[in-house]
DNA sequence: TATTTATAATTAACATGTGAACTATTTTTT
DNA sequence: AAAAAATAGTTCACATGTTAATTATAAATA
């Protein structure tokens, strides 16, 4: 006897909910949960495999986004535009990352409102020795699909993502 | 000419992240952010419809477990189990929805250290009225999918689900 | 050129979630 | 039965995110 996904409580709760409601789209219900669920999982996955370096996803996405631009620099306003996340919390997560010492804040010369982030030696060295772990935990995650469900899966978000996708709008494109 | 999708800063970034690490597992990296981008869009949609309720998709989803339970009440330990929640949330939950009117907080009449959260007239209406919308809702956004890539996705999220399940822990089962 | 408008970053207030510590009970063990 | 352990709910402190308002600067326009 196998032990019970800790999707098992909610899919009880379906099936006695759609007892009561056969008109309920069921199987939509089911997969938006099933999404949610295991956005949660993967997420929780991730910042316990970055926690031992001070990291969580965000911070660590953020640090990667300003690591792949050229020199390393980044303005807040395009970071908050590649990680899709409000300039606030740029500033919040600049602070955090300032503060570790990964990040330099400086002024910037071409525009006097524009700050430059850019990542310290220290930084950079982070980086690069947590790189290849990541790319360890990514590769064990995705190889529960073999080359067809990958490229289904990719297929299957991008049709999803087509569905729901919101125009860019802002003006901070690189 | 179409206009670009949201997930093309990102996309942008990791095609020169790339370039600079040939080993990169590039592909699962783009899984990963791009599921987290879906998700993300999804959510804000689904709290975007809600709003003019007074809801969120927590608070929605908790009255839906509450009205989905025999005599539509529960106890905050089996709701955080249905919702996979931390109680100190489901406290926050239940205050929020007492406050609003459409849930009741009642001593248990077996154990004193129960608490039985129940669905006002309120509630039970709010629900009524509001179910028909959302399940309109998940079949727009799901319709997106033909019959077998609806199979092919609930089949794919299963087997990823089943990469990085957790024990449930935990003794509130029902 | 002077005025208006837009942009960049920050601050303040608040929304939503978590874990640790606490209180009150119930259950288990000795 | 008494002591110990487990369980239910809450409060507190804090993590992580958002929107609205503010300040400074740059760009557009009249």
């Amino acid at each position: 006897m196998n032990p019970l996904s800790s999707f098992q409580p909610f899919e009880s709760k379906i099936e006695e909910f759609a007892n009561h409601h056969p008109d309920a789209p069921k199987r939509e219900i089911i997969l938006n949960r099933l999404y949610y669920h295991v956005f949660k999982l993967v997420s929780e996955r991730q910042n316990h495999q970055l926690s031992p370096f001070g990291l969580n996803s965000s911070s660590w996405f953020a640090l990667i986004m300003i690591h792949s631009t050229p020199d390393n620099a980044i303005n807040p306003c395009n970071l908050s535009y590649a990680m899709v996340s409000s300039r606030t919390n740029i500033t919040r997560l600049s602070d955090e990352l300032v503060e570790k010492g990964w990040v330099e804040r400086h002024a910037s010369g071409e525009d006097r409102r524009k700050i430059v982030l850019s990542l310290t030696q220290a930084g950079r060295q982070l980086v690069e020795a947590v790189l290849p772990l990541q790319w360890q935990h990514y590769r064990e995650l995705w190889s529960v699909f073999n080359a067809v469900e990958l490229e289904q899966f990719e297929f299957l978000l991008r049709k999803l993502l087509g569905r729901i996708d919101l125009p860019m709008g802002g003006s901070c494109e690189e």
